[in-house]
DNA sequence: TGCATTCACCAAATAAATTTGATCAGTCGC
DNA sequence: GCGACTGATCAAATTTATTTGGTGAATGCA
């Protein structure tokens, strides 16, 4: 389970990876629509998503073992949020991918 | 099967679903890295990777289903490519759930 | 035409991911 | 302490994805 660093320049493959398989899902996708937003508690997801409790946990720990979420517990409550150097990561990741289909040499396309 | 039009702005749900998910394997991660130095054909990526054949042409498939991939025929031979356009898609789809973390009012975490 | 090559596709087998229905630990109010 | 509530985890069942091996269409060379 690879977790991504605070300030990290490039993901390895297998980070991208994870943090890709992370993201393709559709339920966890709206999980994530809901936490942009701000921080949830699960039970507020529960009910909002309509999802059984350990299906929801499933899913949310999948996102938090690919680094993509960070979970904080207060009380009786554990509030999930994204974190957003996740996202940067991932997106310079494709970014590079993007920047190395564009060399002048070898375009990938069109 | 959606597939991601020429100059999209915005990608729906579905579309980054697949999109995320044609991404997410070591595989197909694998393919595009060759694939990112400008088209091949299937047998050369065959052989350079050292798959079977038809594990191969699954993997194509899902990818190119998905839109990030194109093919082209030219005599025996078909050739696959990145389609840029699916990366920039994605990257502005991240772009745009990052901001929403961003809101003032509502971020989502640190 | 005959034959080798390239590659898509299909069905069956296998592997992996997800869902379900418990159970359990921690927290809190009473 | 007791009982309700929140959420993690586990095993079994189910669903989905992937791999394998085979077949067949299309191409092009001799």
């Amino acid at each position: 389970m690879p977790s991504i660093e605070a300030t990290q320049r490039s993901l390895s493959a297998p980070e991208a990876c994870s943090l890709l398989k992370a993201l393709s899902d559709p339920l966890r996708l709206q999980v994530l629509n809901q936490l942009s937003t701000g921080e949830r508690c699960v039970c507020d997801l529960t009910s909002s998503l309509s999802l059984s409790q350990s299906r929801l946990s499933f899913h949310l720990k999948v996102m938090k073992d690919a680094g993509l979420l960070s979970d904080r517990q207060s009380g009786r409550w554990v509030y999930y949020s994204i974190r957003p150097q996740a996202l940067n990561a991932l997106q310079g990741w494709i970014k590079e991918l993007t920047r190395s289909c564009e060399t002048p040499a070898s375009n990938c396309a069109e």
